[in-house]
DNA sequence: GGTGTCAATATCCTTTTGGTAACTAGGTAC
DNA sequence: GTACCTAGTTACCAAAAGGATATTGACACC
């Protein structure tokens, strides 16, 4: 059974739309997404930008995101190696709606943290009230 | 130093913007979310419209939206239980940045398949052709 | 007094994720 | 021939996430 013609639903299990929100969830994926927005990066520079990511898991992002058709890798033949990141046009089109979530991101996050104080104090105060 | 008046920044790692992310991306939270769009809705409902998850994992995820101030839980003196968790005004405006998020996912889902194909494929080619 | 309902918890276990540290390849500079 | 460059890879390890299964508490029904 093939999915190109189903009306994807993301609360269908077996709906593989699942894999995008996996994708953003992913600990640096979305960041360099957004950190090759500006155009293409190598891998030395990316791993500053992104800020200490190790070699090894930056790679396993990179060659997720290249699976998955959002970005490119291009090796020039040089010494010392040289290889750049590049956004596809499919990279590109998810670009605004990252966009869209880091500022929902940016702008309410005083909130959440103000509200994970609150939830924690009063979880403190009733164990204070039932130590038993 | 309080967190509230700087330009939060996704890429600064010490930026606490990266929690909505990680929610993003918990396995759970995003899909609870969006189902709560609909209206309140009780605990065993949102295990059958999640499909298959575990109620300790279920738990853990309402907990963790009810702790961000995205979710309320209300417990009504009934027997059996009843417990019913709405999304607060946070939540619900989540819920267009998720939606963007989701449309882009459903509608390129099939673009991202067929890129893992090709990858795969062409992973598969390369091993054949120097097998040592 | 046994069974059922709902909303969990508790315990245990497996898988996945992320990370450290060291090493490789191919060449250039000294 | 030793050191250094970039872009990785390899082996190993710890923590966290996710899940299976059994149990609990309060009551209602029979």
């Amino acid at each position: 059974m093939d999915t190109t013609d189903l009306p994807a639903n993301i609360l269908d299990p077996n709906c593989p739309s699942r894999v995008v929100f996996q994708r953003i969830g992913d600990k640096w994926a979305s960041l360099v997404i957004q950190v090759l927005g500006d155009g293409p990066v190598r891998f030395s520079e990316l791993r500053k930008m992104v800020n200490v990511v190790t070699p090894k898991v930056l790679t396993q992002t990179l060659r997720a995101l290249e699976r998955d058709g959002l970005i490119t890798r291009t090796v020039y033949a040089q010494v010392p190696p040289r290889v750049e990141y590049e956004l596809t046009s499919l990279g590109e089109s998810l670009l605004q709606p990252l966009t869209v979530l880091r500022h929902w991101a940016e702008s309410h996050v005083p909130t959440i943290l103000e509200a994970r104080d609150a939830y924690d104090e009063a979880q403190d105060e009733a164990l204070l009230g039932s130590p038993n």
